[in-house]
DNA sequence: CGCTGAACCTACAGTGGTGTAGCAAAGAGG
DNA sequence: CCTCTTTGCTACACCACTGTAGGTTCAGCG
């Protein structure tokens, strides 16, 4: 007669497949973004990160030197991805688009696209909650970048302006450029929790409401 | 000849003051905003709130049944002082001012509030990073209630407007609730943050110019 | 002045994450 | 088919926090 442990001696892992080191890293990098999105930052652990690509902790530790370098690379990544079309929507430095139509346009693109890639706004616009230090840090380093940009396209579309015609209205182009951001990142978010209730043309009409405020008359 | 032991037998801790329940728990509430404001959310743990109590975790334990209840009446002691301050800024339900100056007023009766209890305010405005499910989704739950009322007294006041005047401008009242609601907050983030730049005239301005779009012509 | 109960403390067991040393398997090249 | 390198796995030591059982102190009251 034999004796059953209590605990029969764990099957031995399978085997995960191999990929070289560059491979790997973008495969955790994707584990982590699904981690992220299904149970929130403060979740994220190497361990969750590493079950979650279907791999023991040291494959994640030979790919990255810790939690933070990964999520500083995943960040790295996403900023890539949402920077870049963000800042795609800046006017160009060489156009002579009114400054209102302009920025109408740019919060239709903007919104295009964030209905279209929701997974990389998602955690963009903080709907994915408790983001670490360095998550917050860097996302608002960027927000200041993109208001920086918008204060200057608002100076000198308002510039531009006052040259033509002379309707010297006094705008405060700092402030100006933190509400549009804010209202920006308000209605993608209405925009990616509730896209029926908060279609395109409905925000829009309000954006271009509130436009006429500072740039009209 | 003795032996000293390598660590010395620690010189056992001098009891705390003795609280009655009552007082420890306010006592657990203030220790525990300290830590948050000190070191953020993502330090809160019963052992670091115990630690800035200056008591062990089994004071603790006897006050709350663990971390969640406590942030969960430190958010109801929170909500109990700042949601009451900012209920207190909507319209009076008998009152006939203007939206549009009641609107203004309210925000600089709220700048000044901020102004006054920083602490009462920074982790309702989020400026503590990284909350827990539980404390976000309070804030919110209490930001969608706020945003209701928004959306109620801009509702009547604009049907008020109608009523006398005959200016039929089609306004979308809840996406001028979230406008207003957002605004507020960032403005007072402004505030808090670096209040010599962002003075209350400075913003007041501005949010005069913005309510005009929607309230003037 | 001694008792008693409320309020604290120490100590321990349990859980889940970290980071690393050293062995095992895969699979490419001879 | 064997060998060597690369990639993955197991196992361990460690840490921080949790929650609780049981002993200790002190303040108030008879």
């Amino acid at each position: 007669m034999h004796v059953t442990p209590d605990t029969p001696p764990r099957p031995k892992r399978r085997y995960a497949r191999r990929l070289p080191v560059e491979q790997r890293r973008e495969h955790l990098l994707d584990a982590a973004l699904r981690v992220i999105a299904r149970d929130g930052y403060e979740s994220v652990s190497i361990e969750a990160i590493a079950q979650e690509a279907g791999v023991t902790r040291p494959v994640v530790y030979s790919a990255y030197d810790g939690l933070e370098p990964l999520l500083h690379a995943l960040l790295d990544r996403t900023q890539r991805r949402a920077l870049a079309s963000a800042l795609r929507l800046m006017p160009q430095p060489g156009g002579d688009q009114d400054v209102a139509e302009w920025a109408l346009e740019a919060y239709a693109a903007l919104l295009d696209i964030v209905r279209k890639e929701p997974d990389v706004w998602r955690p963009v616009l903080g709907l994915t909650r408790n983001a670490p230090a360095v998550v917050r840090d860097r996302i608002d380093a960027t927000r200041d970048l993109i208001r920086g940009y918008l204060a200057d396209a608002f100076q000198e579309g308002l510039e531009r302006r006052h040259a033509s015609a002379h309707d010297s209205k006094e705008v405060d182009v700092d402030l100006l450029a933190h509400l549009t951001l804010v209202t920006a990142e308000e209605f993608a978010r209405l925009t990616l929790e509730d896209p029926d209730r908060y279609d395109k043309d409905r925000l829009l009409a309000t954006i271009e409401t509130l436009l006429s405020s500072f740039t009209d008359r």
